[in-house]
DNA sequence: GATGAATGAGATTTCATTCAT
DNA sequence: TATGAATGAAATCTCATTCAT
């Protein structure tokens, strides 16, 4: 998807050769996994060189701190998320707009997939007011924003606040997914996607397909 | 709402006079207060103590640990909710329904109001596997299969499997107060109860009631 | 054996009755049983009072620390090891000095049972210089002088030196009677006391009679 | 005499280079000097690292806890205990039996006054039902049998149960040596040595050898 | 470029002792 | 006489960060 190129701040004051990148890249792999397994707070930067099989000193050769590191994976995440936001078309209340939702979710699984842990953190209370808080408020902000205005265009636009209707839209895939990452839910995910779609489709876009789920045993 | 009456382990195994129920009092709620500034990860017993006017030592005579604060502080979140799980009636597609959905919600965010910094902590990530992991999963399933029964009764009930979307219906309204307590986003609260009220119900309910809400400017 | 009826320097500025005396009693009995799980250093107060059935405050009524009610405990132990040490009468290389030693090293292990948890905190390395450290000291220095005054008037005495000597057997008798009772090494007691008298009275008193023991399986 | 070589649990999950291994070496060093003077349970981390010229944060790389630290010296002090046993040869009643005895005994007092400190602390009741416990009792069964095959092919075999005068024995120049060392008791080390070996020799191993032991003035 | 070693500030936890009822 | 409550000094332990090789 991308890959945070750019290293943090240390990293951009000398030119990376090939050994270092691959380091870099190590060392962000290995924060990635730590944050899934631990959060960010209890995440030590102890766990992260040994998951990258490197060391303390190594680590801030390349990052100021954890939260150095933090950003740079934070800074993919965002974009990702933005580009996917961006790709959200129209949605009509047929069944193409039916379509068009229900792909877009399994586009935005993955993503969560892949970046959940990030995300995760940009939410944790204990982040409000630090520069990563003030990040994910920001994305927050333009997400939505761009979710209500496709919101907007559809014909239930008059029944609610596009606007509210967006964030709760975000809530509630942001957090399904992570129900479903960190609880290990066993839900069939093409049932997720039938239903999720279907009552986002219902309940924002005046929807009116009906898809047809098998019923659960 | 609420009691704690237990406490922690160490607190179980005294007999409490008025006084000692007054200091434990005092502890969980500074604890709260400390939990909803800085997260429970970044709380440290030396900020509770410091809420609660009482020392380190006295806080060890109530509780084995942070984490035994916390579980004592859970048990209570969790009954709550539950009890307001059970007070969710039969909801019916007409206006009837709508109206018992919205004031369900409306309490819905009292209670996330109160104890929006317990809840929150069970969905960090550093606590699946601990006892307030298991907690919150097995809260998760019991308060996810109460509304997937409601919504079982519903005209949609064919159309979504009920279990995912009740837990859909769930990370929304949660994740959503979220937003909305931790970020400071200023939506009305009355905005909000028409919107997710309108979009729920719509959405899980087959319901076919439209809110007249005003356009946010 | 005896009582520590003094009890410690809070005690004795009050007059007490039969509940005092009682509460005194269990607080001493308590100390003895934990001193015996813990040792001296490890044994919290908290232990005491609770094996006591009583309160911290109840603690501090009787004694002013927990030093001061080892020392009730050490003077009784003292006085009564004194005076097993004046019982000790002459031995003689014969089979009466046998006997004689036999049963004097029986009373002893009686009194180690008793009061093996007190006097093992006498040579706890953290008690020299202390109160308690002197105490034993004191102790071993009139308890050797005692038994050398017997070796000396026995028929090796041109052998070895008998206060060494008495020092020697002192060291062996507390310090296997100490095995016995931690590590339950489980020896017949008649069979360690043939044993120990045997080689005793071979050793430090001329000793020629032989006991039968029959040799362990 | 040691080398403590393994070092307690963090150090073997590391690989140690030179600086590390001589820091590991000062830190065990100092612990031996601390416990020697305080003793295991007044003995601080802090003291160690005062000692050792270190940080706290530096102890905690190499040792778990103090009782980490205290396991790694232990194993020291075990492997020097038996490798000794062994050295034990066959003791006759004659003057070669009473040499090569006096002889053994001056080189447990040599180990004794090495690790006295480690010794002491295996038969404080605090420790036993832990690891150190449970290798003070192996270590005790495994000295003990060794001493008793001795003692069972001398002429006093019929009289004495092996095992238990071996145990005996044991206990005598164990304490005798901690008697000396703490309370600097002020024999003179070649009476010492005459008076144990002659003692021993004559009630262990049938000896009819007589010291000419100038009486102490 | 890489690494093991070291640090020390800060957090947690324990426990003997005092206090108020 | 008894007790639960409170305290705080001191001990343990953690971990992000810096340093020397």
């Amino acid at each position: 998807m991308s890959t945070a190129a750019r290293g943090g701040a240390p990293a951009q004051e000398r030119e990376l050769r090939a050994q270092g990148r691959k380091t870099m890249r190590r060392l962000l792999d290995a924060a990635m996994v730590v944050f899934e397994k631990r959060g960010f707070h209890a995440a030590r930067v102890d766990d992260i060189v040994k998951v990258a099989k490197t060391s303390h000193g190594t680590f801030y050769l390349y990052f100021a701190n954890k939260e150095d590191l933090f950003h740079a994976l934070a800074a993919d995440a965002g974009a990702a998320t933005l580009a996917l936001t961006s790709e959200l078309g129209p949605i009509g209340p047929d069944e193409a707009g039916y379509r068009e939702l229900r792909t877009w979710l399994g586009r935005f699984g993955e993503l969560y997939l892949h970046y959940g842990p990030v995300i995760r953190v940009w939410t944790e209370a204990e982040f409000e007011g630090g520069v990563a808080g003030r990040m994910g408020t920001d994305l927050l902000t333009e997400v939505t924003r761009a979710i209500a205005s496709r919101i907007a265009n559809s014909p239930t636009a008059t029944a609610v606040d596009p606007q509210i209707a967006a964030t709760a839209f975000l809530a509630m895939i942001e957090r399904f997914n992570y129900y479903v990452l960190s609880r290990q839910i066993d839900f069939a995910p093409d049932d997720v996607l039938d239903t999720i779609a279907t009552l986002a489709h219902q309940g924002l876009f005046g929807g009116n397909h009906t898809a047809r789920v098998p019923r659960r045993a």
